[in-house]
DNA sequence: CCCTGCCTATGACCGTCGTCATAGTAGCGG
DNA sequence: CCGCTACTATGACGACGGTCATAGGCAGGG
């Protein structure tokens, strides 16, 4: 895992979501995210007056729009876009990744909220301006496959929801039972939304 | 709130699960475990000689039995049972909660995942245990409502993926818009479930 | 009265953590 | 060389936190 390139602030930020989302925000300790970005300590009080309160919202934006961008990615990858495909895609993210790496890492969107949410009123905003930037971005991209657009974003916080539950269950399980099984039921309903006059079904294997 | 009655070990561990799906565990101390269920602090290590590892799993064990049992309750409450209105009364208990008292607390069982399924084996063991206890009830209540055998569990797994999800989604945004929505977009699929005559969308993996 | 369990009471230990204070280095325009 | 800014280096501090050690109360039976 190359954390070399990018400056030693940028890659403090990336360190401390992958820490995060691995052992929880009050687990993470500022020198622990130091050194995992191989960056020197005395950075961080420079980097981040703030605290780790900063760094923390830091890394949760960061988680935000990274998952906000990896949506055009799973769309561009798709050879025929359907909101079932996209689900699919963005399930087997988190299967692969358990599949090949191991059950280590949730999201660190979901550490910060179940840390943070009720005593650092900052973080807990950050946290939703992540759901909202992935949100937002999972209902475009709904729309521009023919769902409706007052379907767009109800379907897209129920992606997200089931999602997000289901790599809960996954790690308590150690096993992508809860994964598959969301991306299989949710399949067909949401591509039953598109609003093409006759076809539904367009589900892949 | 009335924490007497029951033995102090047993208000213990409820508190533990109040203070950690609140504050997760690692922010959680055994000190404030005691005071919270108004029990001497040398109880702590009377009762828990295992630690607080011990405390937490016990109050994950409890966690997941409530859960488990409020599914029956839940069908009591109903006129009539059917798959969506029960996951509609389950969101509402949230919904509820969180219109009411606010949304300072999450799911025990979800925290203690996010906190520790990484680093405390046994706790991971007793998160999984906890959700398979929920999951279970879950499905035995959708066979009861005529709900196919092989169908029961997914769909039950599908409800408490989103319904965590949402939770997560509802504490980020402090509103239960989150929570309505996978309630009232999964009703329908769900009430297609039950196997009158001949319904037809029924794939089975 | 004393012994024996259960339970309770505290103080101490030791580690970690976030933060701060202070000082050092590197590069650079002048 | 100077001064200035950006960044790094490190030790210390104060606050907890979990756990342990040790001792105190307090039944009930002998």
């Amino acid at each position: 895992m190359a954390v070399s390139e990018r400056g030693p602030r940028e890659r403090m930020v990336f360190s401390a979501a992958q820490l995060i989302r691995r052992d929880g925000v009050a687990a993470t300790g500022m020198r622990e995210v130091a050194a995992h970005a191989e960056a020197p300590r005395g950075s961080l009080q420079h980097y981040f007056p703030g605290g780790k309160e900063q760094l923390v919202n830091e890394a949760v934006g960061w988680a935000g729009r990274y998952a906000g961008d990896r949506v055009a990615r799973f769309l561009a990858a798709l050879p025929q876009p359907t909101p079932g495909g996209l689900f699919a895609e963005m399930v087997r993210q988190w299967t692969d990744e358990y599949e090949s790496a191991g059950f280590g890492g949730g999201c660190p969107v979901a550490a910060a909220t179940v840390d943070r949410a009720g005593s650092a009123e900052s973080t807990r905003a950050a946290a939703s301006a992540a759901f909202d930037r992935w949100t937002g971005a999972v209902a475009r991209a709904l729309s521009d496959m023919g769902v409706p657009a007052e379907r767009a974003e109800p379907l897209a916080t129920l992606m997200i929801s089931s999602l997000e539950g289901a790599i809960l269950l996954a790690r308590a399980e150690r096993d992508v039972r809860a994964l598959t099984t969301v991306s299989r039921e949710l399949g067909p309903l949401l591509d039953a939304a598109v609003s093409s006059t006759d076809f539904g079904q367009v589900a892949e294997g």
